[in-house]
DNA sequence: TTGTACGCGTTATCAG
DNA sequence: CTGATAACGCGTACAA
């Protein structure tokens, strides 16, 4: 069932369907409906390879992210999903991993399949050095391309992010306020978030006039949550921190996990502090106290910054806020 | 840059740099060379558009599913769209929500976007009355239909699932076997699996020569933690329930949130059973005992079977395993 | 307002 | 082993 199908059975010309199909002008309302029954009552469709020959597009976006079994990524993925899909976009799933080979072949990847943009979810994507990061604008040459929680500089290149620094640099000062001295941050993997989370940490310190030392941020390469508090225990055995900043709320939980079998009570000989906000904030008791870097307002802008320039209209191509400390239990 | 002008460049024809690019066969080891050093030069790649017009695939899939908070179909997802992509599929994601109008229009909507074949993850695509089904069966006529957790029959559908029935049974039973007497199941929202899961409490309860009441199947609809909590409260103080098996582990850990506000021993007074093995029984103190579904697997093996499918092989479309019981700490 | 004819970039067929 | 050409189904100038 193709064009010229329908365009027999209603007695016109396919250009005729097209035009009704479409944008619908210059048509007489008598051949629009006896088109449109005929449409209707056969069920079709115009087939989308047809139309993106044509067209060159077929309104998809490719999302890539580095983790599935990050819960801050996968909460990302459903938000981007779901505003593309309000404007007409569908979207193509990649998890990368964190190999830059590997992110540069999915990205190329994408591309092939003419997606009409592409977004990178995760500050994993963005290279310390920023050289590292003209794949980034490579791509970006091809089709507008949008950063979740991370910046890159250049053309065609929306980033959407959460003021890290500033987000850790209001936690510690909030944790130095309670009364703690050696605040510590703790996270498994670099990554520009985390760069810009550590130097919070350090704006922090020297805020208040204390010397920040190297190792107040400790380097745990560990996903595994047992593994984490065995990793705190051992850490903790050297200097007698009094308050932990995670890196997300899963490390956080493992920490809780660490002083309720040591006996340490929290919050008042141990704070900790967690980071996304996710749901594993609230099932720990006590609850977490986190950091909400408001994902889905992201999420949100960085796919109407992309829409608005997929359909031509210039625009902001930047978006920031400020995490929210979200106190409960843990401080 | 298209075929055309690869094939200028390399001195050939087009159908000669299609060979080239596809089955390879027929082609001179010299000439191949010479227009996979244009191609190369030139970084060309074929037209998806073009080539899907006349191959009429795009190597993608459709995967739909039904809510996007849920722990448990976002895990999935995940590994759906990690086997496709070792087969050389990509994905396409889309939440549908629960309504069943709203999933009509996406399968649709993916049908229309020509993908390879469609998945529905999470049995709330399955409907009670097997007649309402017929959705699904329709969409198989199309393309191979995947069903991850829930069972339809049909032509061109595959199931892949656990045994819900049979691990709710078991669960009970080991849970009686511990000493529980008031065995009760809880809820949030009906379903397939949920229907089976009632059924293997009932089973249990009748292979113990024990009645079964009605109200031992809770229905709270409710998705909120601290919601729950006061919900569970409510229930338990119209009857002194000993044993909670959740529909899954966050209902768990509200559960034991729950007893730990009232200062109910778990497992003593209170045994609690998740269901999902996910993340969330691992961060609660103590651990959730659990039930394993077997997520992974059942992924991988329905992934393969649809590509089996696919490649014109038939073979078995249906799969089905044993939950496996994760005894931990709040049993 | 409507129809004709061409282009989009492939793959497949068939002739050489 | 290679090339010319016909599909594939649609959108759209341009003509009527």
């Amino acid at each position: 069932m193709n064009i010229y199908d329908i365009s027999r059975k209603a007695g016109v010309s396919i250009a005729t369907v097209s035009r009704v199909l479409n944008n619908g002008e210059h048509v007489s309302e008598k051949t629009r409906k006896k088109v449109m029954s005929v449409i209707e009552k056969e069920g079709y469709f115009p087939n989308v390879f047809a139309r993106g020959l044509n067209m060159n597009t077929m309104q998809t976006i490719g999302i890539l992210y580095s983790d599935a079994s990050d819960l801050y990524l996968a909460n990302a993925v459903y938000h981007l999903e779901y505003y593309f899909r309000k404007y007409g976009y569908n979207s193509l799933l990649c998890c990368c991993g964190y190999e830059i080979d590997q992110r540069k072949k999915y990205i190329n990847l994408m591309l092939s399949k003419k997606v009409d943009a592409i977004i990178l979810a995760g500050s994993h994507f963005v290279e310390e050095y920023d050289g590292d990061n003209d794949y980034i604008r490579m791509a970006a040459q091809h089709v507008p391309l949008g950063i979740l929680s991370g910046y890159v500089s250049g053309e065609n290149i929306a980033c959407a992010y959460c003021n890290n620094t500033r987000a850790i640099f209001d936690t510690a000062n909030y944790l130095f306020d309670l009364g703690s001295e050696q605040i510590i941050f703790i996270y498994n993997m670099m990554s520009d978030s985390i760069r810009c989370k550590i130097s919070g940490l350090k704006d922090a310190y020297r805020s208040r006039g204390v010397e920040y030392r190297e190792k107040y941020a400790v380097y745990c390469p560990i996903t595994e949550i047992n593994a984490i508090e065995q990793y705190i225990r051992a850490i903790r055995n050297q200097f007698q921190f009094d308050a932990v900043i995670c890196m997300d709320d899963l490390f956080a939980v493992a920490v809780l996990k660490y002083a309720q079998s040591e006996h340490i009570s929290v919050p008042d000989q141990l704070r900790i502090m967690g980071y996304n906000n996710s749901i594993l904030a609230q099932c720990t008791t006590p609850m977490l106290s986190t950091v909400d870097n408001r994902t889905i307002e992201l999420c949100e802008k960085l796919v109407e910054m992309l829409v608005k320039r997929l359909n031509g209209e210039d625009g902001p191509m930047e978006y920031s806020l400020q995490g929210r400390l979200i106190c409960q239990g843990t401080t």
